[in-house]
DNA sequence: GTTGATGCAAACGATTTGCAACTGC
DNA sequence: GCAGTTGCAAATCGTTTGCATCAAC
């Protein structure tokens, strides 16, 4: 509808993309392409909304539903994760190294972190028989650096 | 409106609950006891709209709006966490001891356990400078027995 | 009596859905 | 050409809010 498909010049992590599409059945449209593109660049876990507004320069046309719709879908391909914050707009990130989150309890950012001692910890017992362990996460909640120094010095310092 | 209030014979997890409220200047109103005693006796983290129809049997006029209000002012209090879900509803727990989640990727059911091994674990290197930690949970995402059950023998056996 | 809390109804906002037109395969 | 996908508009549903009344202190 707006360029042609190239198939045959994508990147090596937008094959891999094309892959994962081929092989559970869906069809490798444009604005497929161009969500998770955009995905894989964000670094800041955005909502369906936020993606949507930034890619209105390339895809005019691209509707919103369609951006739900098509974060459902990767999240069901595991292609991207749902991020469980404590807003109302859920948050989404494409997998990339494995990492943990922070929650800042006064302004809502999430941080990654890396907690390699975490990763490495045997699961706990208490598990034993729940069923089968898709993926663990470390959730840390606190307030950021920037809010404690806003409560603390409200105008300067 | 309903009962009158024997502040006295309160037990000892509600006398604790008074003083909280006491303390945060906050009026000990029949209706936030009665939450706060549902969400208390809880296991399985209800929902507001949950709680309220438990509640409707004891407070036939409790609004559902009431409800929201409440459980968001026991979080500000540190009297219960919302859960964060993949749902669209937020589940609410009143804070008993440490305990994490795990949460079925079919059912959605959220199963607490505990875990030593990670509460006793010291904290990443990557947060130094992050803020204040108010709290370290872990979330184990998978797929419980009873749904990898259900898949393999989709009727009998 | 004063101040904050409740109930009601209406608003809000994120997300989902029905459907007809369209496009990748 | 067919099945799956999109865009549009409308619906859905959890949650929040304005306001007048009411209850705790």
């Amino acid at each position: 509808m707006t360029a042609p498909m190239d198939n045959d010049d994508f990147p090596p992590h937008l094959r891999h993309f094309e892959q994962i599409c081929k092989a559970a059945g869906l069809k490798l449209t444009h604005q497929r392409l161009e969500i998770y593109r955009e995905l894989l660049e964000a670094r800041d876990h955005p909502s369906a909304e936020t993606l949507h507004k930034r890619l209105d320069a390339r895809l005019p046309t691209l509707s919103l539903d369609t951006v739900y719709r098509t974060l459902t879908t990767f999240e069901r391909l595991g292609l991207a994760h749902r991020l469980e914050t404590r807003e109302s707009q859920a948050r989404f990130e494409a997998l990339s190294q494995r990492h943990h989150h922070f929650l800042c309890d006064r302004c809502g950012q999430v941080v990654d972190f890396t907690w390699p001692g975490f990763d490495m910890l045997a699961l706990p017992p208490a598990l034993t028989g729940i069923g089968t362990i898709h993926r663990t996460s470390a959730v840390i909640y606190g307030q950021c650096a920037a809010c404690l120094a806003r409560e603390q010095n409200p105008t300067t310092r």
